[in-house]
DNA sequence: CTGAAAGCGCTTACAG
DNA sequence: CTGAAAGCGCTTACAG
C-alpha cells in the first residue's frame, strides 16, 4: 500500500530522468513527441513510464504552457424537466470530444443576467475556453466573454456579431414542418409556448412565417401565443385557440406540448380527430405518448461534439466557421394524421 | 482593447509587487491572509489588486500547493429521463458549496464497469477529490479510488467498508410509507421496478420488509417484481399484480410509476378506486399527475451540499462521518385515498 | 513585519 | 540527438 503510493503518486519527470540516466528534457520530449529525440531513447523512456505508471502532472504542464486543458461549460440552472435530456445528451457529445483531446469539462451553472460563476472561472484562469449552452437576446455572458477575449462558442444561435455559434437549423426545420402541415390542409395553425427573448423562439417563429409566406397564406397573429410558459397561461391559450377554431396547435417545445395535450384531454378534445398537435422539438418525453406526436428531431449529441470541436480549434488558433447549422428531421406521427 | 488585455490578463504577482515596491511574498500574504503582515501594507496591496483587477492564477497556486482546487463529479451517462432532475438538483447543491470554497466541478461521465474517464482525471492529477453520484454492489470506481487513496464520497449508499457515503434514508422512508399504507388496510402491496444490483433498491426493499414485519404480516414474495425496468416487463408485472389482486402497487421510482399508471389506464383500472399506487421517489414528473401520486420526498439539493462539504472536509484532513443519512417526508396524495 | 530564495513539475529556446 | 538552464506564477520555510 505505502509502496504503491510511492510508486504511483509521487513519480515526477525528474524521477524518471534520474532512473534512466537522461535529462528531464529528454523525458519530456519522449512523452510529448515534440523535438528531436532518438528512437531508441524514446522507446526506453516510454517503456519505463509505462511500467512504472508515470503520469505527467497536468497542473505543471499547464503552468509551463499557460494552459489549463479545461473547457468551461455553462449550464442553465433554471431549465425545466423536458429540457434536461437535451443538456445531458449535448454534454455527452462535448465530453466525448474533450476527453479525446485530453481536455476536461469544468461545469458551471448560470441564470439569465447572472454570470458570477462564469466570471470566477475565467478570472481564476481555470479554463482555456467556454461553451455557453444557452444564450439570450441580451446576454451578459456573451458580452463579458467578448470583452475579455476568451475563446468561446455558443450552443444555439445568438444575434451578437462575431460570436461563433453552433446550432440546429430550427428555422428551416419549423418552416418545413409547417409547410407540410399547410399542404395537408391545416390552414390555421396556432402557436403556444416559447419565450420571446430566446433567440431560438425567434428562429422558430421565422420558420413559421416563411412557411405561410411560401404558401401564400396570410398569418393570423391572433393565434400565436408566445410567452405562454406557465401552466395557467398555456391552458388559457389552448382555450382561446379552441374558440378560434384552429386546425392544429404547434407547440414550441415538449414541455408546453405535454401541457397542451393534458388540457385538450380535460376539454375532451380528441387528438388528432378534433385537433391536430405538433411539437417543434423532440425529446423522449413524447416518444411513447398516445397518440404519438409529430415533431422535429435533431442530433443533439452531434451538436455537442461539433461545439466542442469548434472551440478546441479556436483555442489552437485555427480558423473556424462563424456559424454552423446542423440538420434535422421532420417526424410525422399520428397527432397530425 | 489591447490596453485592457495587458492590464487584466497578464498581471502577475510580480507585477503587483514591483508596482508597489514590495516583495512577492508580501503580496501573496496579503491575498491569502496567511503569515504575518502589517495592516497598512495589506490594505495597500488589496487596494491595488482590486483597482487593477488582479486575479491569482489558480494553476500556479495549485502547483505550489500541489492542489488543483477541482472536484471531480462522476455522473452516470445512462440515466433515464426521470432521474435527471435528481442529478441536476444534486449537482446544484454540490456546485454551490464548491464555489463558496473556491473549488470548481470537473464533470465526467461513467457507466457501470467503465471508469476510464475517472482514471484519466485522477491520474492526470486534475482533481483533489471525487464525488461518485451512483454506486453499484460491485463497483470498479469505488475499488479503484480506495486503492489509489484518492479522497472521495458517494452520493447514495454502498456496501463497501471504509467508504464515506451521504444518502437519503431510503430504508426508513420506505418503511414508513409502507407502514402507513398497511395501517390503511392495504395488506397486499405489490412492488415493481428497480435494479437489484443497486444498493438503493436493496435498502428500499429492506424498508418494505421491515414494515411488514412490524405489522406482523407475512410478505408475499410473489408480488415483488424487481428488475422490471423495461416497458414490456413492467406491463407484464402490472398484469400479474392485477391477477394477484393486490391492493396497491408501490413503484421503485417515478419512471416505473409513470409506466405503471399508463398500463393501468390502458387496462381501464381506475386509480385510486380500483387500485392504489405509490412511488418510492418523488420528482417533478408526477407533480401534476391526475390523480396526484403518493410518494416520498427528499431534499436533494441538501444531499449534494452535504456530499460536497464532506468531501472538502476530507481533503482538508478533517475527520468526517462514515455515513450521513438525510431525512425524508412521506407525501400522501390522492392515489392512495 | 518583510524579503530573498528555493521549490511545485513541467516545457522550451538555446547551445552543443 | 541530448542537456543545462531559465521560466510558467504562485507559496512557504528560513532568516533577519
Amino acid at each position: 500500500m505505502e509502496n504503491q503510493r510511492d510508486n504511483e503518486k509521487n513519480l515526477t519527470i525528474s524521477d524518471v530522468a534520474k532512473a534512466l540516466g537522461v535529462s528531464k528534457t529528454t523525458v519530456s520530449r519522449a512523452i510529448s513527441g515534440k523535438g528531436r529525440i532518438g528512437a531508441e531513447t524514446r522507446e526506453r523512456v516510454l517503456a519505463y513510464i509505462k511500467e512504472h505508471n508515470y503520469k505527467p502532472n497536468a497542473l505543471a504542464k499547464g503552468l509551463a504552457q499557460l494552459k489549463t486543458f479545461n473547457l468551461g461549460v455553462v449550464l442553465p440552472e433554471d431549465y425545466t424537466l423536458v429540457d434536461l435530456p437535451f443538456f445531458q445528451t449535448c454534454l455527452m457529445g462535448i465530453s466525448e470530444v474533450a476527453v479525446s483531446m485530453d481536455y476536461d469539462i469544468l461545469l458551471t451553472m448560470g441564470r439569465e443576467n447572472e454570470n458570477t460563476q462564469l466570471m470566477r472561472m475565467v478570472e481564476n484562469h481555470k479554463v482555456d475556453g467556454i461553451i455557453l449552452m444557452r444564450t439570450f437576446t441580451k446576454d451578459q455572458s456573451v458580452e463579458y466573454l467578448k470583452e475579455m477575449g476568451t475563446p468561446f462558442v455558443t450552443v444555439g444561435s445568438t444575434n451578437y456579431s462575431d460570436v461563433i455559434q453552433i446550432d440546429n437549423d430550427h428555422k428551416n426545420a419549423c418552416r418545413e414542418l409547417i409547410s407540410i402541415l399547410l399542404m395537408k390542409k391545416m390552414e390555421r395553425i396556432g402557436i403556444v409556448g416559447g419565450i420571446e427573448s430566446h433567440v431560438v423562439t425567434q428562429n422558430r417563429l421565422r420558420g413559421y412565417m416563411e412557411a405561410y409566406e411560401n404558401a401564400g397564406i396570410t398569418v393570423d397573429k391572433d393565434i400565436i401565443y408566445v410567452n405562454a410558459d406557465r401552466e395557467a397561461m398555456i391552458e388559457r391559450a389552448v382555450e382561446k385557440l379552441l374558440e378560434a377554431e384552429v386546425d392544429c396547435i404547434a407547440c414550441l417545445d415538449d414541455a408546453v406540448c405535454m401541457q397542451v395535450l393534458n388540457k385538450l384531454r380535460q376539454e375532451h378534445v380528441k387528438v388528432p380527430e378534433q385537433m391536430k398537435v405538433a411539437s417543434f422539438y423532440d425529446s423522449s418525453v413524447l416518444e411513447n405518448h398516445i397518440p404519438s406526436i409529430t415533431s422535429l428531431s435533431f442530433n443533439v449529441r452531434e451538436l455537442g461534439m461539433t461545439a466542442c470541436r469548434t472551440l478546441l480549434d479556436m483555442i489552437e488558433g485555427k480558423e473556424v466557421e462563424k456559424r454552423t447549422l446542423l440538420g434535422y428531421e421532420v417526424i410525422l406521427k399520428e397527432s397530425t394524421k
